[in-house]
DNA sequence: CCGTTTCTACCGAACGGTCGTTTGGTATAT
DNA sequence: ATATACCAAACGACCGTTCGGTAGAAACGG
């Protein structure tokens, strides 16, 4: 046993694939019906096993819902910071930001869905980790308003309440977003970011 | 048997006030844990009863659940069309209504927690009834924006897209809110009411 | 006022069903 | 021949709900 048997290349991937779509499964069926009411069942009639094979690939329900948490806020984190590490001038951070933001939830509504729906599910350590990313956002926000409150381009007197209100009016997309519907994602993403900058001037 | 035998009034009182206590449990432990993941067992628990007992009360859990819907949004409703049947200004309305929107999720953080997180699991009926109320709250915005526009106050484009903006970020506040936080019912409705009107400005 | 009956409010156990998970087995590809 | 990918059945726990029973308060008859 000096090398670890090689994973026939065919069946590795077929087998990838196969976990990619139990996952894409559950997602899709946790955004449904919520995590509770959606049963092993479901996912394995979805993806055409029996619900028992599931444990092949999957150790728990639980653990299912955690991986599709994991790095789900890592896109629009990063986007984020290249804007606030950016030259740009606060009211062209801001506006940048916000569509960054609004099109990254427009573009993963099951994933923002659960990721807003589920948190409470999760075990301790998941949903200190989704709270930290929450917090890094706000923060994110919050300090190119704080900028701009300092040298006079932003009014107001509370950067925290500013941004929360920001964050309100863009998170809260995902519960009236219909992909097919009257608006184009970029013509909200361009609204709201001129919203935005209207809220915080006077 | 000419007339059904009257309850004795202590009796009465007391049913009344033990049937208002397991609502109110209800409420509190579907908006900790969430309709799915709480159990009879747990509300029983709550008000020092046997599940089995809470039946002599209640037909199901999930009328339990659809009685805590019921009348929840009349009151936030009739104060917004008070104000727009009144005789203030666009502005003027638009604050006022924002300042009761705002402070109606502020002061039933519980309620609307359970209103926004559980519709899912509403019969049909039911779930009918709680989006007719949601699209008449639009509506309600949506025509104050709209007068507003016509008629030169506020400017833009899309009164619809305006509306969801605005609720979106008084909505999203019972995500974040705190009874003995830094702010202030009050304060947080003002600052809200305002950042309301220079959205619509230009 | 007292004895009897009636009904309320609740107990405590049980039931049927569903769920997540485990396990022993097996066909197939390597 | 060996590991993989999956089947098929079963298990134990828990859930919402039902139900026969009962202590005690209220209503009733005298």
């Amino acid at each position: 046993m000096v090398s670890a048997p090689t994973l026939g290349r065919r069946r590795q991937r077929r087998s990838g694939e196969r976990e990619k779509s139990i996952r894409a499964a559950a997602l899709r069926i946790f955004r449904q019906k919520g995590y509770h009411a959606a049963s092993m069942q479901n996912i394995a009639d979805a993806v055409g096993l029996y619900k028992g094979s599931l444990y092949y690939y999957v150790s728990s329900k639980e653990e299912l819902l955690v991986r599709l948490f994991e790095g789900r806020a890592d896109q629009v984190l990063g986007e984020l910071r290249v804007i606030t590490d950016g030259t740009g001038t606060c009211t062209e951070q801001l506006r940048a930001m916000v569509r960054a933001y609004v099109l990254g939830v427009l573009r993963n509504l099951d994933s923002v869905r659960v990721y807003l729906h589920e948190e409470h599910v999760l075990p301790p350590a998941a949903l200190r980790h989704v709270h930290a990313e929450q917090r890094t956002m706000r923060d994110l926000f919050e300090g190119v308003i704080d900028d701009g409150m300092r040298d006079g381009t932003f009014v107001g007197t509370d950067p925290k309440l500013a941004a929360l209100a920001l964050l309100g009016m863009c998170t809260w997309v995902h519960r009236w977003y219909r992909p097919r519907g009257r608006l184009t994602e970029t013509a909200i993403a361009d609204d709201f970011a001129e919203r935005a900058i209207r809220m915080l001037n006077v």
